[in-house]
DNA sequence: CCCTGATTCGC
DNA sequence: GCGAATCAGG
């Protein structure tokens, strides 16, 4: 299902836009979605654009591109600071900062331990609860984010829902589904 | 442990 | 061309 996502010209232009803007490949993997930092990476240096600008080195590729038969290189630096500077409606998303879902405001919730923390992707560690919230389709999806049981991706909680026994099961309704 | 980019190499 | 695995480093 989820296919026909590839290097198109518009996912390319935005990886452009978000790597010389200096986000890490793995934020641009989670923007672009469908790919792994690697495969950013991997993509980065396929378009000549490893090593970016440091703080203190010239950021006139413009000028400088414009001024003198320039390498490929620098050609691609160059228009890709164009397309930077021209409105560019498919890739706006990109620089929104966060997806500003409704945390509960919740005065009177305070369950248990730590519950669900509702992280993004982004901020999905290692030892988090991995059981999803909502529709991966969507942007508004995320995972528990919960401290997961050592060993186990999920939190206590979801882990009593993932792990039922057999016969406990099928009595058990599906009692949480996915919220 | 969390993360970063760089490189290799089978596909 | 692509990207997982791996490497090297913070």
């Amino acid at each position: 299902m989820e296919a026909g996502l590839s290097w198109t010209d518009e996912r390319v232009a935005l990886l452009r836009r978000l790597w010389e803007d200096g986000q890490s490949a793995s934020k641009i993997a989670a923007q672009l979605g469908g790919v792994t930092r690697n495969a950013v990476i991997g993509k980065v240096h396929r378009l000549g654009l490893a090593g970016r600008a440091k703080p203190g080195e010239e950021a006139q590729s413009v000028s400088r591109a414009a001024r003198a038969p320039a390498p490929v290189a620098e050609i691609e630096t160059a228009i890709a600071v164009v397309e930077a500077e021209a409105p560019e409606p498919v890739a706006i998303v990109a620089h929104r900062p966060a997806p500003a879902f409704p945390p509960p405001p919740s005065p009177a919730a305070p369950t248990a331990l730590a519950v669900s923390q509702r992280v993004t992707i982004m901020d999905l560690r290692d030892s988090m609860c991995r059981w999803p919230l909502g529709d991966p389709t969507t942007p508004d999806f995320r995972f528990c984010g919960a401290r997961s049981i050592t060993g186990l991706p999920y939190c206590t909680h979801h882990a009593e829902i993932a792990y039922q026994p057999a016969t406990e099961r099928k009595r058990e309704r599906r009692v949480a589904g996915f919220r």
